[in-house]
DNA sequence: GGATTTATCCCACAAAGATGGGATACCCCG
DNA sequence: CGGGGTATCCCATCTTTGTGGGATAAATCC
């Protein structure tokens, strides 16, 4: 009732489940955007929204649900999610997102996005204490960023011969004799 | 000028690198979040990042720029980025992101938000059509491994002049000038 | 059949990096 | 108070890299 009483926007189609959306659905009451639940009767919201994808490329899909939880916020965006709201969204947040996702953007609640970013962050290997000091390490993000010697001194407002002192201490902390093996081992989060 | 005249935040400090603001950044001057550019003179935001948020944990950092390149944008939110905003976020935008993320959320701007999902989508398949030839990536992954050019000389059984050709070829190819430059753009998959 | 790409090699010079030494000053720890 | 670690600077020397040339043979493309 609340989207349906918008200037920009119907609701032209709220059923209780997939199977019921699938039966009615024709291509004269197409949405652009569905606000799918996940914990639906019957198929799930994420099987739903795949069928739906599949045959209606066109259509975005906002999954709303209580759920938190990583599985199935990851399903969703694999399986095609433009966006995910958790269902203590707001009436004018949930409109905002579904005219963000109609003009092609996608949203995500905050703890959703939180979600998210912590997948990417666990990606990250185990902090080991680096043996590094804070200068020294601030020396190798220069030599990662691609600087030379002159430029991190420049940078760090400190003499090349400095710069030069510090990496030959890096070296030795990390047991290497080239740049190339400093940048290879903080990429690779050795550092 | 607009943030620390907000009710709710003041800005501690607004510096023009990261060389910068890591030399003036103190206990007393802690802030809760902060704005990080990626494209800065010296140091990459990214690498700041990655120093901060080691150093200080307890600050959250939000990534402010102009690209919606993929790599940046995942780079960052491994790296540890709490939120992700666009340069053409207005101001509200920015103010409401500060305080999501102070409160422990997240952020993204949509587009962001949309290349994320678009990142789970493709499931990483589709490799970018690198330029370089066969040989030019064994000379690559020579370089990779920490290898001098005498080194990927021997191990290929060609000649070290081959080698530095090669690298020259490579160099153009990839528009860079330097060894860590490749190195970097290999790790980060963009070769 | 000529043009382009690839792979191979060489020379020369300049720039950057690696490694050895040494020096001063500060701070913290025992 | 002395020793260890850090941060700063300097010198000298040698190796490695970066960049500009050039050359040849084979494969591939148009």
């Amino acid at each position: 009732e609340y989207l349906d009483s918008q200037e920009n926007m119907i609701c032209t189609l709220a059923k209780s489940s997939v199977e019921r959306f699938l039966a009615v659905l024709n291509e004269e009451n197409l949405p652009d955007v569905i606000l799918m639940d996940i914990g639906l009767p019957g198929m799930s919201g994420i099987s739903g929204m795949k069928l739906i994808t599949e045959q209606y490329p066109g259509i975005s899909i906002i999954m709303f649900t209580v759920y938190i939880d990583s599985h199935k916020i990851f399903d969703s965006l694999c399986a095609g999610a433009s966006g995910y709201l958790l269902k203590n969204t707001s009436f004018p947040e949930m409109k905002q997102a579904i005219e963000i996702i109609y003009a092609g953007g996608s949203m995500m609640s905050p703890p959703i996005a939180r979600k998210v970013m912590e997948h990417f962050r666990s990606g990250r290997k185990n902090q080991v204490q680096s043996p590094l000091t804070q200068k020294e390490k601030e020396i190798v993000q220069g030599l990662v960023d691609g600087l030379s010697y002159k430029m991190i001194a420049d940078t760090a407002s400190i003499s090349i011969e400095t710069v030069r002192t510090h990496i030959k201490n890096i070296y030795k902390k990390l047991h290497v004799h080239c740049k190339a093996d400093v940048i290879r081992k903080s990429l690779s989060g050795e550092i």
